[in-house]
DNA sequence: CGCCAGACTTGATCTAAATCAAGGTTGCAT
DNA sequence: ATGCAACCTTGATTTAGATCAAGTCTGGCG
């Protein structure tokens, strides 16, 4: 599926790096930037501790295998930096990401032995892992925490079903439109709010990547992008960035009106 | 998007019956004949008591609107009988059916103030309704309750992430396939497992539903399921049911290999 | 017991997006 | 600086599934 890097957050060769110190890491949560945006929100700083004490920190470079379709679910991530594609695969190579998970966002959650999913780098990532008898501990120890997770699941499932409704009835214009406008909500709720960002949206992975979620081809999301930024709807800006020119136009493609 | 009986699962009129006995009502869950199969399978006899206490039961004709769109999210169901469907629409009123909720799954959650899908019934339902603060009681006064909503999460964001495989990299056949070995699968976790059943599909939605529900029109649905019948991989059988006489060719179909 | 509406099937044609096929760009490693 | 490999773009052609268009089947009701 993916190129080069080929490492894995269990066996961490390549760029992992696990935080050494141990008294530094007692605060590590208490002044990690994204806890606000996090699960870690529902914890007071005893809870902070305890999050700390049961987790471990990642860096992972681009394209770093996290979790792998069909490997025992040991562990449960929480990602505090950067992108983590999510994807499942067929057979012969055909895959779908379900989602990508920004700063903020967890992965890894599972009720069966093994992860029907697969996880990988987008872009240089930091994450939480923590492994699932300590999660489970967590939970019970801090019913603010369950009930957090309890929400945040149940948001993501709200996501599915509003990626369901793109795959199934949008088109592919649609669908871009869409990928855009979602991608500057992402950056919008991860950046640190320097106030430039304004109809800022964040691309960091690849036209694969993205046909791979949109249920397209690279020649399609190309052409498709192309002709936004023909009609001046967006323009390309730094390193993996796209200014949205005309978010109300885009609000409309998006949501099934053929205005364009 | 469906015909006629418009009731709702609020302001009941049409079929809609609430059982009236309170005392009748404590025995409810207790004597429930789909108890071990869904959520409530985490209570002891007290848990069941206070289930039964905390919701109504409703008897539902098929057509009827459960939850609407947009509307404020009030209420959690467990689906007890028969076959529910949710879904997605774009403002044009395209529609994607996110998911069937056969008896023993929940459904209605939500973390937004108002539900951010639909719900309507197949078939004739029985449901259990909790409205939202008698849920949230649940909860924080039964632990296992709580971990065992986490879980059912957790398996249906396992399920959409299947279905969005599905959605945007399965062709028309491959799609098909999965629907049918699914509701296999449903009936088999359904039915009063009198052993006739080995290898039936129970359908009971009608073409429009299925084609929402996997991205297609509802001629394509007509032609794959006769291209099926011709091939001898199944055979119809007495009020929506299928028979399905090659599991491992379907299975093969499925997941990708041209096998047929 | 036969009518009718809704559900389903089948065929002919069309089209959005896939596939096939060249280039063009970019950035990193030498 | 230069070369190459991965990534992206654009064009020509094909195709799976949509759309358009008739029918056929079914079961509930008078």
């Amino acid at each position: 599926m993916t190129s080069s890097p080929q490492t894995s957050a269990f066996a961490p060769a390549g760029g992992a790096v696990h935080t050494p110190k141990a008294d530094m890491d007692v605060m590590r949560c208490l002044v990690c930037d994204i806890r606000n945006k996090s699960l870690c929100s529902s914890m007071d700083e005893e809870g902070l501790a305890a999050l700390a004490h049961s987790s471990r920190q990642l860096l992972l470079p681009p394209g770093t295998t996290i979790v792998e379709e069909g490997e025992p679910a040991l562990a449960f991530f929480n990602v505090t930096r950067g992108t983590v594609k999510l994807f499942k695969s067929l057979p012969d190579g055909r895959r779908q990401i379900t989602g990508f998970a920004d700063a903020g966002q967890f992965l890894g959650l599972s009720t069966a032995q093994t992860y029907s999913f697969g996880a990988e780098t987008v872009d240089n990532v930091r994450l939480c892992r923590f492994l699932r008898p300590q999660l489970e501990a967590l939970l019970s120890d801090y019913p603010t925490f369950e009930r957090r997770l309890l929400a945040a699941v149940t948001d993501k499932l709200a996501e599915a079903q509003e990626q369901m409704l793109l795959l199934g009835r949008k088109t592919a214009r649609e669908k871009v439109a869409t990928f855009l406008l979602d991608r500057m909500r992402a950056f919008h709720q991860t950046a640190n709010r320097r106030q430039e960002a304004e109809n800022m949206a964040s691309v960091p992975m690849t036209r694969v990547d993205i046909a791979d979620y949109l249920g397209l081809t690279i020649e399609t999301v190309s052409r498709t992008i192309s002709a936004f930024r023909r009609s001046m709807l967006i323009a390309s800006a730094e390193n993996h960035r796209i200014r949205i020119l005309s978010v109300a136009t885009l609000l409309n493609i998006a949501s099934g009106q053929k205005a364009d």
